[in-house]
DNA sequence: ATTTATATAGTCCAAATGGACTATATAAGC
DNA sequence: GCTTATATAGTCCATTTGGACTATATAAAT
């Protein structure tokens, strides 16, 4: 059984979605709010295995959710409803962790099919917002993922490298790093000798290339 | 009338796939090859609507023809088929340009639609390879979308910005843009007051992570 | 046991950087 | 006509950077 959350701010369409998805035999919605707020106040509780969010609603909005309940509920996924076509919207969806992005326009069939997806781990884009993340995957710079020369990176040089992202100066590698401000120096010559490049500056754009970009410390 | 060409190493399978969809009223197949090669040696003269190519055949494969399929015919979709769920392909495919990415054991209705689909410059993935690509766009460093604060660099200044990330000095910039480094450098300043910055190295870096990367001069 | 890699720390020195200024020409907006 | 933004170019000066070195302690590899 699929235990489902509905949120959405028109009272008759999360009522018709309700009804919809109980008449199926492996899906059942076990609460229904009309907020993105009302969700995420409840989903600590119930514990749904997906959440099926519209995108606009008063407040945070579905979009605005997601990250807060993706960390009350990690296993859970997250679908969206739709009904405009806005990139900014999407992008910021699938960025919080969205696994599913419908447009209202979907039949039933589809909507159910793609909650049972979602909730076997694999993910369902409508067919226009596919094409919006193809071309935005399809401009990025470069790889991020690991590279050889990557792994040739001790771990102290990936966290130089990391916090010259920052823009810290060497005096305050050090200070953050708690070693003088001569071993960062030490340690960026070998970055620099390593990968090739000619400066810190470069070192910092290669390193953000690269996805080497953990959260700020 | 979509015009397909078909690349599959496997004859059989190429032969059904051909009489699948020459069965179809919209869909005409004017080229069937059983290497990346010949689908880009065909591809100048006969100009198709849509490429289906295997992933896995001898030779550069279906993903190694992509780029150049794109370079000879820019408007042509280019839909992947695959048995592999190899995550490496998928992400070289899309970003090569490919619109499309399916399991060959989809049904033949799905295969139309999504013929279909792309040929209308919509995106259709497998919901599988869908999952690992959200993924990868989940663990993104960060926006890549243009911000409100770039939209305030003059053109000149995201010229300098973009060179920064090759690691240029402000001498070498001067000399590719042909002004003073002097010059330069005042430009620069303006830039980490705009943004907030800090250094050419946090500067560098927050291009990057901005998107900011048009081809390396 | 010896070599190699890593992390540490330093010196000397030329070049680059960034901040605080000044200044001029041009184009756009009001 | 006046103001503002942009692009240009400069000075002075303290700080930072990067290159070429040296040097030590530790851990892993052979």
């Amino acid at each position: 059984m699929i235990r489902v959350l509905v949120a959405d701010d028109h009272n008759l369409f999360r009522d018709g979605l309700t009804r919809i998805l109980d008449s199926q035999p492996d899906i059942e919605v076990i609460a229904s709010v009309d907020s993105g707020e009302a969700a995420v106040a409840r989903a600590a509780e119930i514990q749904p295995d997906v959440f099926l969010l519209d995108v606009n609603m008063p407040g945070i909005g579905g979009v605005g959710a997601i990250r807060e309940l993706r960390e009350i509920n990690p296993q859970a996924r997250i679908l969206m409803l739709t009904v405009s076509e806005s990139e900014e919207d999407l992008f910021t969806a699938v960025r919080s962790g969205a696994r599913g992005y419908l447009l209202k326009d979907a039949s039933t069939n589809q909507l159910v099919d793609a909650i049972q997806r979602i909730h076997a781990g694999e993910a369902v884009l409508n067919p226009l917002m596919a094409a919006k993340l193809l071309d935005q995957f399809a401009a990025l710079p470069k790889a991020l993922q690991p590279t050889p020369e990557m792994e040739e990176l001790t771990t102290r040089e990936q966290q130089i490298l990391h916090l010259l992202t920052h823009g810290l100066s060497n005096k305050e590698l050090g200070k953050e790093l708690a070693i003088s401000p001569y071993t960062v120096k030490a340690h960026l010559r070998h970055i620099l000798e390593k990968l090739n490049l000619r400066s810190r500056v470069e070192a910092a754009a290669w390193a953000v290339r690269h996805g080497l970009t953990k959260p700020p410390v």
